[in-house]
DNA sequence: TTCAATGTTTAGAC
DNA sequence: GGTCTAAACATTGA
């Protein structure tokens, strides 16, 4: 599910839904997804205490518990949160590998098929500085990621290919394969442009297509029925009817039009 | 059967 | 140091 608009969403709606919620008990049916601390430790601090808040940083979901603790999910690939007024058990999957019962009878779910996700333990007051050891880059959405600062960190990194670049968190924090595509199309950029070599109008265009897709997405409450290249290899370009190429790019795959992408 | 999949990390090459 | 690639993690589904 998740890049910045999906786990954005997952925010907005675990704040409607379990903001205040006291945690009864949490079942840990796959150990390795508690990261740090051993499954009793996790228990421990998590069982019996309030939720008092939701966040998010780049693509990571914050719990804020009353005690002073936070819970810091990623969901990688795969990763749900699932919310449940009342438990049933054909929704328990063989892939749940935690369930989150609080004291109301609701209940929440964390699902993972790849088991590539993970839940760990930092105290609240120390996040800001797990965030500063991850160096995450600026939030895209923030009203401090001025076009000008934009400009400034791809400066630095003048020889870095575009769309691998976009992707880099600690470039910018909460944009992945599928945004990445999506703004350079915006931009009528080819993934593999060196970043230095991008024109003062294709930054802009960069820069305006991720401030208008990511909310847009958000909008969308993170499903993404506007998608323009991602997945579209072989079929026409919505711009110019070229058919839209796929590559490979560090890794990855990687969607362009050929034609209107320069 | 083989390949790729919304993410990240690590190792190795140049 | 910068940048690139491939592989690893584990599972599903085309």
């Amino acid at each position: 599910m998740p890049e910045l608009p999906e786990v954005e969403t997952i925010k907005l709606q675990l704040e409607r839904k379990i903001k205040g919620k006291k945690i009864k008990k949490v079942e840990v049916k796959l150990a390795k997804m508690v990261r740090g601390v051993s499954v009793a430790e996790f228990k421990k601090v998590v069982q019996g205490v309030k939720i008092s808040n939701i966040r998010r940083r780049a693509k990571l979901l914050i719990i804020n518990l009353a005690t002073g603790w936070s819970l810091v999910i990623h969901l990688k690939i795969t990763g749900q949160l699932i919310f449940m007024k009342t438990l049933k058990h054909e929704n328990i999957k063989t892939f749940t590998h935690l369930i989150y019962y609080f004291s109301d009878r609701s209940c929440l779910l964390h699902n993972d098929m790849r088991q590539f996700g993970y839940v760990k333990l930092v105290k609240t007051k120390d996040l800001e500085k797990f965030f500063a050891k991850e160096k995450f880059g600026p939030e895209p959405l923030a009203s401090h990621f001025t076009l000008k600062k934009f400009k400034e960190i791809l400066a630095k990194k003048p020889r870095a290919k575009i769309k691998p670049l976009l992707m880099d968190q600690t470039f910018i924090a909460g944009i992945g394969n599928i945004y990445a595509q999506e703004a350079c199309f915006y931009a009528k950029v080819l993934p593999t442009r060196k970043a230095g070599t991008l024109t003062e109008k294709e930054i802009s265009r960069l820069y305006r297509g991720i401030r208008t897709i990511l909310p847009t997405a958000i909008e969308y409450r993170g499903s993404f029925p506007k998608l323009r290249v991602y997945g579209r290899q072989g079929a026409k370009c919505y711009r110019c009817e070229s058919i839209i190429k796929k590559t490979r790019l560090a890794g990855r795959g990687t969607c362009y039009c050929p034609t209107c992408q320069k």
